[in-house]
DNA sequence: TGCTCCGTGTGACTTTGTCACTGAAGCAGC
DNA sequence: GCTGCTTCAGTGACAAAGTCACACGGAGCA
């Protein structure tokens, strides 16, 4: 990959100015980062902006007892939303973010940030632009636990996970992580699935048998 | 009340330039509201930027089966980050604003707030300040609602709706809208409540007894 | 081979949500 | 006053989800 144009990956960032793009360029710092990576977590307050141009984080959110709750991922291309919310603020983070995957990500110096947010519109648009979109994020993560169903959210989460031959490489409690409920739920529920024919539990993976069966309950109610 | 100087109530907006304090001030339309009234609703588009000059504005998203839960309250000095989102990602919104009391807002339309955002630093820090705080407030609710006890959230939101007689005008049903469960579950839990003697309930009203007991219990666990 | 750890299964119980229905409190209109 | 209507609250039965405790078995390793 061609670093010195990473801007360009982001929808949004390749309308910039050649200059800015310079600056942006020659501000960041490129950090790669391996799978399983802790890269922020909740007291720690951010170095700079991060973008990301390869890999996935998750944010999750934790309880006390144990029990936790993924917000979103980040992707290719996305900026991170928390950390930007902590730069505005100058407020330590509230949830923590863990590498998915390996991930290479450009950390823009804070005081780069703020510039980039003055003088450019279309940098500041990009950044408003990614901001407001995890705010849609966070109203639909509420609208499913307050007002979902846990069977229809796993089945829903299965599809989303699986791999190009419908196995979902995640024990129980991922699971159960990923929809913020307990472990035997995950378990019980995945058992009347198995019942109906439409997966194949084994150790530490799910594998989908009727994508069209689990597609359809997801959608029903 | 000072009409001409409604930006000084907004910390942040005080520290604006003369000129730029005047051109809110010109291009702004002031709204009253009467209480009760729908500000805004899923599928609308907002006409400008809403500055809640006085009153409160509730916020809250509803299910298809009926239930409801209060994401938050917009009260005097602060502007409404749903309104921001939706003027910066050119969408509609997603939750419901509904007036709690009269409100007195100024609504300062698109053109002259995308202006300002480009212009000033101190317009453009209140404006993200504001948004990101917000953030923080969806980190909480869902916390509490992943996370939390039905019971101590109750408790909790007894003691911040109670008047200065403790006394908490709501019926169960509103009570429910705000946690995001159901009407019998409140009643069955405020009749917990009054058999330990904390609440003497009413129709439509419930009276404090033991603000102390309530606050201990709300902290438990 | 035996040991330990981890992922999973399960039963009993609690909490929360849903449904259907009852009755009481307020509030017209007469 | 009385009559009917609406809104609010209470309740029992059941379903869904979360908690707790423990059992089982496979994987990996000494």
């Amino acid at each position: 990959m061609n670093m010195t144009s990473w801007p360009d990956r982001f929808i949004g960032l390749s309308r910039l100015s050649p200059p800015l793009k310079r600056k942006l360029e020659t501000a960041a710092r490129i950090r790669r980062i391996t799978a399983g990576t802790r890269i922020f977590g909740p007291g720690e307050t951010p170095a700079g902006m991060l973008f990301l141009i390869e890999g996935t984080v998750r944010v999750h959110q934790q309880s006390d007892n144990g029990r936790d709750i993924v917000l979103y991922r980040v992707t290719g291309g996305e900026s991170c939303v928390m950390t930007t919310a902590c730069l505005f603020t100058h407020h330590s983070y509230m949830a923590e973010g863990v590498a998915e995957t390996d991930v290479i990500a450009a950390e823009v110096p804070r005081r780069t940030f703020e510039d980039l947010v003055s003088d450019s519109p279309e940098f500041r648009d990009f950044v408003l632009a990614a901001y407001s979109h995890r705010i849609v994020d966070l109203f639909e993560v509420i609208d499913n636990v307050v007002f979902g169903r846990v069977d229809l959210r796993i089945a829903e989460r299965l599809l989303q996970l699986a791999d190009e031959n419908g196995v979902v490489s995640m024990t129980h409690q991922d699971m159960a992580d990923e929809l913020g409920t307990a472990r035997e739920v995950v378990s019980r529920l995945l058992n009347e699935f198995r019942k109906q024919g439409w997966i194949e539990p084994g150790r530490g993976q799910v594998k989908l048998l009727d994508l069209d069966a689990l597609a359809r309950f997801a959608a029903s109610r």
